[in-house]
DNA sequence: CTTGACATTCCATTCGGATGGAAGGTGTAG
DNA sequence: CTACACCTTCCATCCGAATGGAATGTCAAG
């Protein structure tokens, strides 16, 4: 199959297939004699385990080492199975942070919505914000979870 | 209370939260006679909520339309109620994806962890990666979710 | 045999989200 | 007084993750 039958049925642009060849989280493709890119079957199932992965928040690096890197030996088996213990860790933490601002965001739509029958008539005051001014202020223990992940430069 | 205090309390650098401020996700906070940011306590639960929201997958402009806009009027209301709808549907899904792939990656390093007692000793297969190879692949009905967020450039 | 949809490579730009560093002011402990 | 940690503003840079566009090639249909 060509680049754009694979992005579509992916639902991703073609760039963004070439980028991820081109950093190492896809495989180089068989090139059909006129030099375009022709994928096989599986293409499709590990594209789709990249994106499903990101949005766990892995990066595109990380999953490329864990998707590319046959040929590298045993420091590099550990290295990968660390990272993804660790991520694993990281993602419960995570799941649990996206429930509890759940929740939050959910009262304070409800409670936006209840408040404002009569629609939000006074063009100086949005309701929403206001019920939403003092979110997050006085409700228990916080577990601090988001970008455990520090920038490294 | 210092900027330096704030950032020590929430974990977050000095320069995060001057650029907070600058993009308008933090409102400017007082100043003391010598100009330093002088923060009262609910600085500490709005860059909570902030951090929360952010790792719900809000971005940090999305965050400030909920958080900083009295005096709009209502188109902006409804703007922000629409937002939140939207995004508490998009994290519905995006729970659920996080949850199948903890279980897939899960998964994945059990299987390496018990395949692996002589621990990888060939430098020339890992087999994490073999048993990683075709992961994604067969099995069933996938909902696609990850970032429904268009780039808009 | 041209028109249009798709490919290719390569280079530049965008975006969100920070972070670094310079140049200088402040405050407090020794 | 002098360190020294902390603050200020302003400007530059970085990173990850794409995406845009130019110049060119390929192919199927009319």
């Amino acid at each position: 199959m060509k680049i754009g039958e694979l992005a579509q049925e992916i639902g991703v642009n073609t760039k963004t297939i070439r980028y991820y060849e081109d950093i190492g989280v896809l495989p180089p493709p068989d090139r059909a004699p006129n030099g375009y890119r022709d994928y096989g079957g599986e293409a499709v199932g590990r594209l789709r385990f990249v994106r499903d992965a990101q949005a766990t928040g892995l990066t595109l690096t990380e999953i490329a080492s864990i998707l590319d890197l046959r040929g590298q030996g045993e420091a590099t088996c550990h290295h990968v199975l660390d990272l993804l213990d660790q991520h694993l860790e990281d993602l419960d933490g995570h799941i649990e942070t996206l429930h509890r601002t759940h929740d939050e965001l959910l009262a304070l739509t409800e409670r936006a919505k209840r408040l404002d029958p009569a629609d939000c008539t006074d063009p100086n005051r949005c309701q929403t914000i206001e019920a939403g001014a003092h979110i997050g202020a006085p409700s228990g223990a916080r577990a601090r979870h988001v970008h455990s992940k520090p920038h490294h430069h």
